[in-house]
DNA sequence: GGCCATAGGGTATACGTATACGCATAATAT
DNA sequence: ATATTATGCGTATACGTATACCCTATGGCC
């Protein structure tokens, strides 16, 4: 406790100039109690003086806290790396929003399928937890989700709730979404419903989605035809391959629900291409909500998630899962967005 | 010098498995040349078999280097704030892969135009340097940048590298693009040549875009005519409005360069609602190439950017900066994709 | 007036790494 | 053979904060 202020102040500095020791500008800093309130005023005026921050890396080095969430995108390795599917970039605007209000960094990184990244985060104590965003291969998935269980590492990944559950998870409701879709294609007349999307457990969301669509037509006493379904992952271009075979098989069909927008986009391009006039011919309802969307001739009808909600709910839920509170599942409600591809 | 292996190995463990002195651990894994390489060997053996990782707080708190470069994107406050410029978040792809390839961690933020990140990242000791994306209102955004300089902050900004140079800039060649598109529209047969988007210096992106447009009607003889062009910042909205005023104008015009795709897309709108017929009546022009730009109908004819090369040049002008290497402003060439807005 | 509780804050130290410095030994130069 | 230099590594310490522990003064209580 004598060293004049220097260069880039630090929390001696700021004891120096408030005549009290350093434990005590820590302390006021953080809102102990056990300071009182003129000194912790005191100190709170000098730091603001001189542009005082606390330093991150020493703070966290003490504290073994970071107050950093690293927020992960992975993905099956593709040919074309730019290609980000754009509805888990909509959601990192509401979970950088969510972080900042919460005071927490976010640490942020793309990453294929196979690479070791359960280790990296945790163990090089860079963030306090993760958030998993991403898809393709379930299983592949899986085996990693277990190790960081085994590690003990914090973490939350978006996805379908319903399926078994390994580590906590937040999603939409993919079944009653499904449901509202299937029952609105019913509503306007269509009784012959295609599904675009992989209806196995290697993509449990969409397989809800699927599940969601044929209660829709039970409860219409229509009994769903797995002839009218194709699988898909989430792609332009496999949607547009999925509707082309969909057009080869024998069955007719008047409707298509598509278990991404991506999907749909594609499968009414090659709807299109043979033809046929949407949605007069074929209605179509696609899934996320993404901004090209309304753009498409029809516009698309589509299932909005409620991504912004889905932001705060990750963080919300990560963050009590890292100070050891007590979490559940929750689940997010979607809502369907009418346009012109189910317009008749 | 004298103590087991616990559970989160430090670089003591490792230095008394070794049988040597914990610094020697430490250069062995950074690479100083003053280990021989028996020790280097097994070391990084020992190291391995651990799962050791360096702590990165501990690293960075000695070292006074992060190893993280911030990403800040800022835009003006906006009622929908969700809305992210879908050119930015294509950048994001390619920032974040430089930025792994270097072993940089990213962190990731956004901004309104007037919260005061200028401050946090760097007197935190979070960053090495800042990485700036946005668009938006460009004096009080220089205000900020002349802030950034006087504290010695490392940044690089995307934006147009003709202004006045205050710090590090990388971006398009934006006088050459409009040059391109002036050119195709010239080629296509075209005269009357609008131009929605801002042509002050508050845009200077889109002044330099603006132009280029004038360079190439001046090469075929044509005299830019100010009274086609309208203002316009980067959204459907204002696009829309603009090309409403337009059509409200007196003078005739048979294609429209749009300083970008959102702008481009919005006037879309407005010229199909006034019965226009595309690209016959109206041949149309965007900039950026975002995925939705291939999607609306016409597909829209627009310049891409080289988003890949930016990250990476972004990445690499930073860390020269950073390293104290010399670095020049460098810009990158766009490329005209024909589509139909512009087929006739 | 003695006893204890409490508020307020000081002392000492740990977090895990990186680096300045020094000191041997070995390799070369003269 | 001695002076010189390089090689390889240990010793000591600093980075800036947070926290366990201890100490003092005050007040309340009987």
């Amino acid at each position: 406790m004598g060293r004049p202020p220097s260069v880039k102040p630090t929390s001696f500095d700021i004891a120096y100039l408030a005549g009290v020791s350093q434990p005590t500008v820590s302390r006021a800093l953080r809102g102990s109690k056990s300071v009182s309130a003129a000194t912790r005023a005191n100190i709170e005026r000098i730091a603001r003086e001189l542009n005082y921050m606390v330093d991150k890396n020493a703070s966290s080095l003490r504290s073994q806290r970071t107050h950093t969430l690293a927020l992960l995108f992975f993905e099956d390795p593709t040919p074309d790396e730019s290609m980000i599917n754009p509805f888990f970039l909509s959601m990192l605007g509401s979970i950088t929003r969510e972080c900042a209000l919460r005071g927490y960094d976010l640490l942020i990184s793309f990453q294929q399928m196979h690479n070791d990244w359960h280790v990296a985060y945790q163990d090089s104590h860079r963030s306090d937890g993760i958030i998993l965003l991403g898809y393709g291969d379930y299983q592949l998935y899986l085996s990693k989700l277990e190790h960081l269980v085994e590690m003990g590492t914090n973490f939350v990944r978006w996805g379908s709730v319903s399926s078994e559950g390994i580590g906590l998870t937040v999603g939409s409701d993919n079944v009653g979404a499904g449901e509202q879709a299937g029952a609105h294609l019913v509503e306007i007349g269509r009784r012959a419903i295609a599904f675009l999307g992989d209806a196995s457990d290697h993509a449990p969301e969409f397989q809800d989605r699927y599940t969601g669509l044929c209660r829709a037509l039970r409860a219409a006493d229509i009994v769903p035809d797995a002839a009218l379904q194709r699988d898909a992952i989430s792609s332009e271009a496999s949607g547009y391959a999925a509707a082309q075979s969909l057009l080869a098989g024998r069955k007719r069909f008047d409707a298509i629900f598509a278990a991404s927008d991506l999907i749909a986009i594609g499968a009414m391009r090659a709807l299109s291409e043979a033809g046929l006039k949407l949605p007069q011919d074929v209605a179509i309802i696609g899934f996320d909500d993404i901004p090209a969307a309304g753009l498409t001739s029809p516009t698309l009808t589509t299932v909005m998630q409620d991504m912004k909600g889905a932001g705060t709910l990750l963080v919300d839920a990560l963050l009590a899962s890292i100070d050891g509170r007590p979490v559940e599942q929750r689940m997010l409600s979607a809502r369907l967005i009418r346009r012109q591809s189910t317009a008749v």
